[in-house]
DNA sequence: GCGCTTCGTCGAAGCGCTTCGATGGATCCG
DNA sequence: CGGATCCATCGAAGCGCTTCGACGAAGCGC
């Protein structure tokens, strides 16, 4: 079977701390017996039993993220953010597992955290008034999380500045000369349920509106591509001199191309459309280049890595981090039309 | 901290051993002692330390599934196999988790499956010759594929019957009197690869085709919206009394009937659109109810963690199985027109 | 050149569990 | 009613690693 640390030891002739130790680096070890230990443990295919060293340690170098499999349409957002955690969680030399877990349910967390499997999760996704955390803390593992609730306190907390992102996109639009701007927001029940990113999306837009003297026109909006459409035909139906589109809901982006292409509209002749926090890949699925802003997605996954380990390490957690979207700009965005 | 296992056995005034035996049920305990080792565990809050149980039982009681993360813009799909083969394993004691893994550079999973944190691995996505399986049963895991390769040999394999999902296909439309039935594939590139769902997939066309004397049109089409969209446009350039569509590529589809419905052609009184394999959930995003061939997800991920489980327990691996799509007529399929 | 620290190494004691062999009492049968 | 059998339980030996204390050999200052 694989090679234990004795086996390691016995060929580099040398005791089993010592390969320990050689391996952690918290004592030093001789530059000749390293090579020596270095070149048995090629030899040998040598790899670390990670139950053996959780054990022994109490570290399961393994921090784990609570990935939510249940009602998830698009995954390149949640990728996005998954692949920045594995990067930091690499360079830190800590593995990064994922959790399946549904949003709504904690038992499965329950059942995860209790057998102390890994040294700290991130919870995705994070509602106002989160019952996973609890869940979490009271397994005794760290936390960190991606969004944060009513009131994050001393957890580590990693969110999008979602007020700024929709400042970023009415100063956008304004500066093209557009006045009439409709924001579609995602659904009624999300912000009716106040959850954070709806709500302070919200909030950007009607601020950044009033802030220019504008009249703001936020439509709640399904999360799916017809209910996009459905909401771009009331739009137009309602106000029909909108010149600028602000959409904040991945899904209904799509239903929005086809309504405005129906109803005449060419972008972004007569109309400009502007997607928020929608991924680089997801952008691309777009019928032409998109004016869009992206979330720091791998920033926020490395981050909230970075945190836990620090928690880990006996630090103070560090200061919750509202993290900027970035604007790119492409070909959905362009002048207003003159009347 | 926690309490262990000797903490119970101290509360229930037993031995270590027998709480474990009660615990794993491979020794008979009396029934009043096992009431009281209950109570313990519950007064306590008591759960087994998974490392220790690991390093005891050389079980680590994981499964891995290894989670295409990067280049994954639809997540559903992916989804529903992993809460299939979460249910799965939970029905067996086993956790799952997930390894986020890029599927070209097996690297990562060389890490992670050479420490045994798992039993097994379930490797999603597998390509006609994949270097993962060596790498996950070098390291001494079982190993099961969602897909196959060239040549299975005696692996776990679960797989889709795309051929059969073709000839569901093209027998729904001619049953409506369509005969000139085109089919949009996935990319041009992944064919040259020899993919084998794509593969497959288009045999299963001709051969459909074929068997009705009806003239084979297969086009196709990188997985974007737009490329979808280009694809329909062709299409109908080149062969203008097409009146059935086979889609059987997620995010074309979203392309596809901005399109039709720009060429003015009216689903499905001119043109009938079927898509195969696509989740129920991507199905609810196209602008109205559509018809589809749904992919067996939670079945494919349940059979790759019972093969697992199966191989752990020594037992032969059980046939591959070739599970089969399931037709839900919706309203974007009706009678052909006629001329 | 004498005590000091520092370096490099070793041995041994666990980490919390599973599992094997042993033990002692109850049950069974001829 | 004595030996065989079964049931319920215990003690102890690890699983493969980390880490603590110990120890000889250098290297240091005065």
């Amino acid at each position: 079977m694989a090679a234990t640390m004795q086996d390691v030891a016995d060929l580099a002739q040398v005791s089993l701390s010592t390969v320990s130790y050689a391996l952690s680096g918290k004592r030093p070890v001789g530059a000749e017996t390293r090579v020596r230990i270095e070149s048995a443990m090629a030899e040998l295919g040598f790899r670390r039993h990670a139950a053996a060293r959780a054990l022994a340690s109490r570290r399961t170098h393994v921090l784990a993220v609570a990935y939510p499999v249940y009602g998830v349409a698009l995954g390149a957002t949640l990728n996005e953010i998954v692949a920045g955690a594995a990067a930091a969680a690499r360079a830190a030399e800590y593995e990064l597992v994922l959790w399946p877990v549904s949003s709504v349910e904690p038992e499965m967390l329950h059942e995860l955290a209790g057998q102390r499997t890994a040294d700290g999760v991130v919870l995705m996704e994070v509602a106002l008034d989160d019952p996973r955390i609890a869940v979490v803390e009271t397994a005794g593992l760290a936390c960190a999380l991606i969004g944060r609730t009513e009131d994050p306190g001393d957890h580590v907390w990693v969110d999008i500045d979602f007020e700024d992102a929709l400042e970023q996109s009415v100063a956008h639009l304004v500066e093209l000369g557009h006045r009439d701007i409709a924001f579609i927001n995602r659904s009624q029940a999300s912000l009716d349920a106040g959850y954070g990113p709806v709500v302070r999306a919200q909030r950007g837009y009607e601020r950044a509106m009033a802030a220019r003297g504008l009249r703001p026109l936020a439509v709640p909006c399904d999360v799916t591509p017809p209910a996009g459409r459905r909401a771009v035909q009331r739009l137009l139906a309602d106000v029909p001199d909108i010149t600028g589109v602000i959409v904040m809901n991945e899904l209904a982006l799509f239903g929005v191309a086809g309504a405005l292409r129906e109803a005449g509209r060419s972008v972004p002749r007569d109309v400009s459309v502007i997607a928020v926090a929608v991924a680089h890949e997801i952008s691309e699925m777009y019928e032409r280049p998109l004016t869009y802003l992206a979330p720091p997605g791998p920033e926020q996954g490395a981050r909230a890595i970075r945190g836990l380990l620090e928690v880990l390490d006996g630090h103070p957690a560090p200061a919750g981090a509202n993290l900027p979207c970035v604007l790119h700009v492409r070909e959905t965005t362009g002048p207003a039309p003159r009347h």
